[in-house]
RNA sequence: GCGGACUUAGCUCAGUUGGUUAGAGCGUCGGGUUGUGGUUCCGAAGGUCGGGGGUUCGAGACCCCUAGUCCGCCCCA
C-alpha cells in the first residue's frame, strides 16, 4: 500500500494558488484592522488544558478539541480558539498596558469534529478585540471595523447583514419578564439559537415541551414566540423598549447608521453560543441564500480577563474564519485575478545561462522577481513552461543579445515582443506588477 | 458521536439486467529538420476500478467490513 497523499483529515494542503488566495485574504484583513489603530499579536498554537476548562464544561474541551498529554506529562490543548489566549496575553500585562488597547491576530486554530461545509478541522480566523472601552463605542468601532472588512473586498450592502442583539436583554425577557428558570432559559436560548434552521411549528413544539403545565396555561410560550418575532424595536413590548438594553441597542444601531452602514439590524434571535458573552452580540450573514451562515460573531465579553486574577477589563472582540470568508468572496464573485510573485522569467537561446548571471543579478538588484529557466529545453518549450506558470514577461536571452545589451522582451498573454535596454524592461515589468497591485 | 450519498487514468467522468484484452475529454510526455509557447497535426505513457473479505463458472457492477470524500444532525469557540 502506498503512502497516502491526501492532507489529514478536515485540514488544507494550501498549493501555490491557494496560498495566493489566502494571502490576498489576510492581507486585506490585516490593512483594515491596521487602518483602525489595531496592532498584531500572536501567540503559542498549545495551551494548557485548564486554560480552556476555566471557561467551558470539560466535555466540550476533552471531546472537541486536540488535547494530549506531552512528555512531562502535562495536559496540552492545540487552541480551538484565540480568546482565552489573548485574554491571559492581556491579564499577564494588565497594568503596563495603554488602554484602550487595538489587538488583532490571525491564528491557526484546531477543533475535533466531523469536517462539514464551511466548517473544517483545522481554519484560521481573524480576531479582533479592543480592551478597556465600557461603554458602547467600543461595539461602534469594532462593527463598524467588522463592516469596512467587506466593503474592503468590494462587498456591496445587499450582499450581506449585520445582526445584533442584546445577552441581557434575552437575559431579562426569559428571566424576570417571562419567569424561566436557570435550566429553562439555557435550553430556550439553544433552542433560539437555531431557530431559523426548524420550522415554525417544530419550534412551537419544542417550546412547548421545555414550559411547566402552569407557563404553559398562562400563555407563556405564545407570548415568546409573539416577541421573537418582532423584527424591530417598536414591535417589542413597551416593558421591554424601555430596558437599558434595547436603548444601548438602538444607540449603537443608529450610530452605525450615521457612519454610512446600512444593513445593521435588531435581530432577537441571535444568541452567539452561551458561554462568555455579557453584553451586545453580532453576527455577519450571508444574504445568498445558499450560504446561508453566520460568517462573523462577537460580542461584549467584559468576564474574562478577570478570570485571570487580576482586575477585570472589559472587552468587546469578533472572530472571522477564513472558509467563510472565502465561501462568501466566492459565492458573490468577488476574488480577483491573483498572479504570481514571479515578474519575468528568463528563457535561453543556446548555452547563454552562465554569461547572463550579471544580468540576472542585476534584475534582482532592481527588485525585479526573476525565474530562471534551467531545463536546457528548446525555445517553444520555455515559453510554454513559463505561460504555464502564469508568468506574464518571458525574456529572451541569446547570442545576439548578450552582443547588443538589448534583451528580447515578450508578453505572454498578447504574445507581442520588443527589444529594449535592461533599464526599460525593469520600468516595464514594475509597471505591469503596481497595475495589478 | 449519529445518519445519508459517493469513491473507475493526474483531473472531470462514461461503463447496459454480472459476460472476452476497462473507455472518452482534458492534462502529461515525445515528435512535425536545431531563435518563439498558448490555436493545429501525429504518436505514446498512464488503471490489482479506494482497501479487505464473500456470493458466482465469471464481479468495476451484487452482499458484508474498513478507510476516505462530500452533505446533514449533535455541537459551535
Amino acid at each position: 500500500m502506498a503512502l497516502s497523499t491526501q492532507p489529514y483529515k478536515g485540514a488544507r494542503d494550501f498549493y501555490p494558488e491557494d496560498k495566493r488566495l489566502q494571502k490576498y485574504m489576510f492581507g486585506k484583513l490585516r490593512q483594515v484592522a491596521e487602518s483602525f489603530g489595531y496592532e498584531e499579536y500572536d501567540a503559542p498554537i498549545l495551551e494548557p488544558l485548564e486554560l480552556y476548562l476555566a471557561k467551558t464544561g470539560e466535555e466540550i474541551v476533552t471531546e472537541q478539541t486536540y488535547v494530549f498529554e506531552d512528555r512531562g506529562e502535562r495536559k496540552v490543548v492545540i487552541r480551538p480558539e484565540m480568546t482565552p489566549t489573548v485574554s491571559r496575553m492581556v491579564a499577564a500585562k494588565r497594568q503596563e498596558l495603554a488602554y484602550p488597547l487595538r489587538w488583532y491576530s490571525i491564528p491557526n486554530l484546531w477543533r475535533y469534529e466531523r469536517p462539514q461545509k464551511g466548517r473544517l478541522r483545522e481554519h484560521w480566523q481573524l480576531n479582533v478585540d479592543i480592551f478597556g472601552v465600557a461603554g458602547i463605542e467600543a461595539e461602534y468601532e469594532i462593527i463598524q471595523l467588522a463592516d469596512q472588512i467587506f466593503k474592503s473586498f468590494g462587498a456591496q450592502a445587499d450582499m450581506y447583514t449585520i445582526k445584533l442583539n442584546s445577552r441581557k436583554l434575552m437575559d431579562h425577557l426569559l428571566g424576570e419578564y417571562l419567569g424561566f428558570d436557570d435550566v429553562q432559559q439555557l435550553s430556550i436560548a439553544k433552542l433560539i439559537d437555531r431557530m431559523h434552521k426548524i420550522s415554525t411549528a417544530d419550534f412551537a413544539t419544542q417550546l412547548d415541551a421545555l414550559c411547566s403545565p402552569s407557563q404553559r396555561e398562562a400563555g407563556v410560550d405564545t407570548k415568546l414566540q409573539d416577541i421573537l418575532a418582532a423584527k424591530q424595536f417598536q414591535q417589542l413590548p413597551d416593558d421591554l423598549q424601555q430596558h437599558p438594553s434595547v436603548q444601548q441597542l438602538q444607540m449603537v444601531l443608529t450610530r452605525l447608521k450615521d457612519a454610512g452602514v446600512t444593513n445593521a439590524m435588531f435581530d432577537i434571535t441571535i444568541m452567539r453560543g452561551f458561554d462568555y458573552y455579557t453584553d451586545i452580540v453580532f453576527e455577519v450573514v450571508d444574504n445568498d441564500p445558499t450560504n446561508n451562515r453566520s460568517m462573523l460573531g462577537g460580542g461584549r465579553y467584559d468576564g474574562l480577563v478577570g478570570l485571570f486574577g487580576v482586575e477585570p477589563v472589559p472587552t468587546v472582540g469578533f472572530g472571522f474564519g477564513d472558509v467563510t470568508l472565502a465561501e462568501f468572496l466566492k459565492g458573490h464573485n468577488l476574488l480577483p485575478q491573483m498572479p504570481t510573485e514571479t515578474d519575468l522569467y528568463i528563457v535561453f537561446v543556446g548555452d547563454s545561462l552562465q554569461k547572463s548571471q550579471k544580468i540576472i543579478a542585476d534584475l534582482r538588484g532592481m527588485a525585479v522577481n526573476v525565474a530562471v529557466d534551467l531545463s536546457g529545453k528548446k525555445l517553444g518549450d520555455q515559453f510554454k513552461s513559463a505561460d504555464k506558470k502564469g508568468i506574464t514577461y518571458a525574456l529572451v536571452i541569446g547570442e545576439k543579445e548578450l552582443a547588443e545589451e538589448r534583451f528580447t522582451l515578450k508578453n505572454l498573454k498578447s504574445g507581442t515582443e520588443e527589444q529594449h535596454s535592461l533599464e526599460r524592461i525593469v520600468s516595464i515589468v514594475k509597471d505591469r506588477r503596481q497595475q495589478n497591485d
